[in-house]
DNA sequence: CCCACTACCAACCATACGGTTAAACCAACC
DNA sequence: GGTTGGTTTAACCGTATGGTTGGTAGTGGG
């Protein structure tokens, strides 16, 4: 271990060999990612980085669990304030959403695990996931006992909360592409994606519910049913199996 | 051109080599794909490959341009027979489902996409889906001045509709491995993404909007407001702009 | 003043990779 | 049977890449 640092060096090395790793690794991918690269945008040379963090995969598995950390962190500090299953969905979204303000790489790095199989993904990693995902099938299983959710499998809900939310903050840039290709008339979304995510998941695109629709008729707002086969062609989802 | 070919060779080369291809593309990213190995997984030579496909880049290119092609035709397609706009928002979702069905090695590639920037995508992948988009837009519009659904964003919704279709798709094998960390109890989420994500987002998790909550009190099933504060802690997403 | 020890670096190495080439192969046509 | 021309291949090439090495510089302790 050093026993004080030789030289006066400006900042521990490590930390901006790591952040510069994990833009890397976010722009191009594991396998894109060079190590000639890193070392150069953290302003070290390459021997110096082998030196104080480890070869390439070591170097992803730290950038990997500090963002999980993160995450792990900033959703239980969201989730003590909220008592209720809204609350919590909407704490989810915004503990991700909080990740991607603090450390912009991680929802990139976090998506393409997902992707490619999270086969680069440290256990640790993964088991984190899993107990999130459980996590929402408790908040899920206590809401629909109650009678305030509808039964929703946890996984669809986990890939709609966090994936909607990631995808959010990650496709700024396609985005701005696409918008340039078809010009203006594509609004963009909030800027706070985790609120837009959950109040659209939770509320739900529809002005009523079928169920609620089915006993009281025809006092929305809007006109409805001019079109004939509209009462037909409504009953588009069937609805045996819970969501 | 050829005259005709000169062995009973069994296929056009052609076709497997963008299969194999594709496949490469979608497990490890463009940057990840080595060239042997497609060429190895096609069971041709490398060179016949260049000889028959092009460099890496046009493959890439005619693999993305058949998928995108593929989808919007099934897009076309599955928007013809609906009219109503819940109709048309699970036909998206299905197109894209679709799409992951026949082309597995899709949904990885556009995601992949989507995070890195849309960066290799030839331009008139990128057009196409702000041609999707942009048919969400109007759908939502028509739909939010009949009073059918809420306003929303365009964009929001896209993310949730397509990403979460294709995000239920891809992440299948995450989903095996996290399960095998966290122990079973994790339901997977039905066979056909596409159903279960429209039904969330036209539904939404909420057994009764607030809207209609408020008129009549507590005719729910459930126990519901046995917690004091629920009342208060309900109020969690700002309703001013749309989603 | 010298030793030991950490921090650092230019140059290097082996391999893997995308891409090319020159020659062989083979059906069809004369 | 020989020529033609699309098709196929083994071997090759230059470069980029992950990783290493031998050595230097600076620092604190003795």
């Amino acid at each position: 271990m050093p026993k004080t640092s030789a030289r006066p060096q400006q900042g521990n090395p490590g930390q901006s060999i790591l952040r510069a790793a994990a833009e890397e690794f976010a722009e191009r991918g594991f396998a894109g990612a060079r190590v000639d690269e890193i070392a150069r945008r953290a302003g070290v040379n390459k021997a110096m980085l082998y030196y104080h963090v480890g070869d390439k995969a070591s170097l992803y598995e730290k950038v990997v669990l500090d963002g999980v950390a993160e995450v792990t962190v900033r959703l239980q500090e969201g989730l003590r304030k909220e008592t209720t299953p809204e609350g919590k969905i909407v704490a989810i979204a915004r503990a991700f959403e909080a990740l991607g303000m603090a450390k912009p790489y991680m929802p990139r790095i976090i998506l393409r695990e997902m992707i490619a199989g999270g086969g680069d993904l440290p256990s640790p990693a993964l088991a984190a996931f899993g107990r999130i995902i459980q996590l929402e099938r408790v908040i899920l299983e206590e809401a629909a006992s109650e009678g305030i959710f509808r039964p929703v499998n946890p996984v669809t809900l986990h890939i709609l909360v966090v994936g909607g939310t990631m995808l959010h903050l990650v496709t700024r840039g396609v985005r701005e592409r696409i918008k340039k290709l078809t010009g203006p008339p594509i609004p963009e979304p909030r800027a706070r994606p985790a609120e837009a995510v959950a109040s659209l998941l939770l509320e739900g695109l529809l002005v009523r519910p079928r169920r609620a629709r089915a006993k009281d008729k025809e006092q929305t707002r809007g006109p409805r049913s001019l079109k004939g086969h509209s009462a037909k062609a409504r009953k588009v989802l069937p609805k045996k199996e819970p969501i």
